[in-house]
RNA sequence: GGCGCAUUCGUCUAGUGGACCAGGACGCUGGCCUCUCACGUCGGUGACACGGGUUCGAAUCCCGUAUGCGCCA
């Protein structure tokens, strides 16, 4: 009975992730990690409306930028493959036809007229749950055949057995539905394709799935699915339902709530280890508490036991500065290597990596993703400062601020090497020789070289900039 | 409408009958650091949905109500 771990993630390929199935696919990657057991991807595209192949690919893409790395899949192959769906279709007719032989599943011919003329009916009737009436079960061959002369194509419905379902959740614990929840559910349409149910049943037997883990909207789905296994004779793997995430207004995740697919947290510079631990945070804790935990511990700490039972609102405020945390802690060669791409995006002419890298380290503490660079380093690369803050205009031209740029400008002519230490001394001249001391003295050269009043340490950004541009900024400014 | 799941500070959570007048993190807020912002650091704010039980004792167990979410119809 101890079966290898293997556990899959099975999206829809209708667009690039979404924050909810990218905690799924992290969870079952942590535990696939975390047992040494297998990642399986699976492409659930039997939606043919909605299932795209460009969206197939940024699927794949998304999770390789995530670093989540997969053992079977489509592209991958595998010993269980194929691994789309709509390469399967063959198999899932194959095992309905298993069922219909059994007698545990049976053709219908209802059309979806007479279907919602029935539902209104019972309704009508006052009752309580509304379930297919059973009308097809016992139709006999002649009967089939005179619906398929009058062209009805049939769909095939599993005849659901008379008996309560309940199994045991690994999160949610026991859980029980009484005989009479749902009625004989359609496995496969009308138009030949399986039902959600019946495709993943069939897809995760035959794929020697251990653990289900997947949302828990889909509790509702497994009784169904339990009853499926065993119809087939088939061992159920374990089951595992995680809670929701949800928007700030505690309804589903959607579109509205803001950014919800991965793609639009790539582009802002959130980065993957960070929307790794951030998620992993959601509906589970580690048992020391810690919060910043890098993807090793997340795969050595990773328990069911710990993950708890409620929904969990996504709060991006707290994913902006555990991002912050991460890029904090990024040395400058990774520091540039992320970055860069952001400020060419921008149009930006990289100076040499030297200059680029003490340039970026001068910010790293101060941004909460990426993106922000472009304007935080807009001064560097602008070809003059304009200043718009009226505030900072009026204070650069304040009596003691000039008096400040001309020594300041002086005290320039003297030096050779322009450090961080050199500017504090002439820093230290210029208050001799103007008097002017505290914010009076350091504003204007502020102003002078960032065009704002607020920005990171000015000697080393001074010492960035070199000596003659700072020269010619100041000497801008006065004139 | 039926069935299911859930409910601890604004948010993420710890907590599995006594160690909890409920701990941590984000946020907010006050101080320190400081030319400024940020970082860092020290402090503050702030919650067991409600009502009944069970028990010497309940955030923790049971029942009901409310609210939210999900699935099906």
């Amino acid at each position: 009975m101890n079966n290898p771990v293997r556990v899959r993630f099975a999206p829809s390929p209708t667009g690039h992730l979404h924050i909810g199935n990218v905690r799924t696919a992290i969870l079952n990657w942590l535990f696939a990690r975390h047992s040494g057991g297998a990642f399986i991807l699976r492409i659930e595209d039997t939606d043919v409306e909605r299932s795209t192949k460009a969206s197939e690919e940024s699927i794949l893409e998304d999770l390789r930028w995530l670093t989540l790395d997969w053992d079977e899949g489509p592209e991958k192959g595998g010993a269980f493959g194929p691994y789309r769906q709509s390469e399967r279709l063959a198999l899932y007719q194959q095992y309905a036809q298993q069922l219909i032989a059994s007698r545990k599943a049976y053709y219908c011919f209802c059309t979806e007229s007479e279907l919602e003329a029935a539902r209104d009916n019972a309704m009508a009737q006052g009752g309580g749950q509304v379930h297919y009436s059973g009308k097809c079960r016992s139709l006999t061959p002649a009967q089939q055949a005179e619906a398929r002369a009058k062209g009805i194509a049939p769909a095939i419905r599993f005849h659901v057995p008379e008996q309560a379902v309940s199994f045991a959740d690994l999160v949610k614990g026991e859980l029980t539905f009484p005989e009479n929840t749902f009625g004989d559910f359609v496995i496969i349409r009308s138009g030949g394709l399986p039902t959600y149910n019946f495709a993943a049943v069939v897809d995760d037997h035959l794929m020697k799935i251990s653990h289900v883990i997947r949302g828990d909207d889909h509790v509702s789905n497994t009784p169904k699915q339990k009853l499926l296994y065993e119809a087939f004779g088939w061992e159920v793997p374990v089951f595992c339902h995680i809670p929701m995430i949800l928007g700030e207004d505690r309804s589903r995740l959607s579109k509205r709530h803001g950014a919800t697919s991965l793609d639009q947290f790539a582009e802002k510079g959130y980065l993957p280890e960070a929307i790794i631990n951030f998620l992993s945070l959601l509906s589970w804790s580690s048992e020391s508490g810690e919060e910043i935990l890098p993807i090793a511990r997340l795969i050595q700490e990773f328990s069911f036991a710990r993950i708890n039972n409620s929904a969990a609102v996504f709060d991006t405020t707290k994913l902006n500065w555990m991002n912050g945390v991460y890029i904090r802690k990024l040395d400058p060669e990774q520091l540039v290597h992320r970055t860069a791409p952001f400020l060419r995006h921008a149009g930006y002419t990289l100076p040499d990596s030297g200059a680029l890298k003490a340039l970026l380290v001068l910010l790293q503490e101060s941004v909460e993703y990426l993106e922000q660079f472009v304007e935080k380093t807009a001064f560097f690369f602008a070809e003059r400062i304009h200043l718009t803050d009226g505030a900072a205009i009026a204070m650069s031209q304040s009596e003691a601020s000039e008096k400040v740029y001309w020594s300041f400008l002086r005290q320039l002519e003297n030096i050779e090497d322009f450090t961080p230490e050199v500017f504090r001394e002439i820093m230290k001249t210029v208050n001799k020789e103007t008097g002017v001391m505290g914010k009076e003295l350091w504003m204007p050269i502020r102003i002078a070289l960032t065009g704002a009043m607020h920005g990171p340490d000015l000697p080393k950004l001074a010492a960035l900039l070199g000596k003659e541009r700072v020269h010619k900024m100041i000497l801008h400014i006065v004139e």
